[in-house]
DNA sequence: CCATTTCACTTTGATTGGCAAAGTAAATTC
DNA sequence: GAATTTACTTTGCCAATCAAAGTGAAATGG
């Protein structure tokens, strides 16, 4: 069995909070906090910090405005934060191929 | 996006460390502490704490026994343990599989 | 032989990390 | 105008990871 690809998982990806986050934000432009909280039935402090990790990463990058006078936090994957997604599904990929070959 | 999958990941498998580890047992019939230890470069004092873990879940059973008298602890996925690793996997190419259809 | 080292682990703090309860500020409702 | 709601942030707790130190038995070396 090969090993690398375990080793070489993205530990701050490798969390099942900030896989969905970064699986949501891979499949739209841009999503909201209060639909990443919703849709990952996240509480709110729980996602702040998964944003601001992620954020720190360099992986999204958050935009903070006002709708409906209101506060409006969106996230965006960044070129570098699609980059450490695609390496991270890849190696996800590799490993259930492994896996499913005896 | 289906956000099921991800909630549903099992928090004892997905560990990078014991990933590897359920990865390895499933492959091979069963695996020694310090092939374990070797293959996927880990201290001892953190290998040890992973298998308790996945032997407290039941998803491993340790085999404690003496080889040139020197102990030998060998590791070997249980039938439970074999179904929740299937299962685990089989939600990681639902993720994979969702990722790569934009 | 006795001391030291090695081997195969286990136990132990220490640091990190995830998580939710409580807090904040502005707007809305009653 | 008091209470509630919305959209977050901060704080504190608890669990989990991790490696350094510890243990006990065997092997090695002077």
């Amino acid at each position: 069995m090969n090993t690398e690809p375990f080793l070489n998982l993205d530990r701050l990806i490798h969390e099942k909070g900030r896989l969905a986050m970064m699986s949501l934000l891979a499949a739209s432009t841009e999503v909201s906090f209060t639909e990443l909280r919703d849709t990952l039935s996240m509480t709110d402090g729980n996602l702040t910090t998964h944003i601001r990790t992620l954020q720190e990463a360099g992986y999204v990058a958050v935009t903070k405005s006002f709708q409906n006078n209101r506060p409006l936090t969106t996230c965006t994957l960044t070129p570098k934060g699609r980059a450490a997604f695609s390496a991270y599904i890849d190696l996800l990929e590799q490993i259930v191929r492994q896996s499913k070959t005896p």
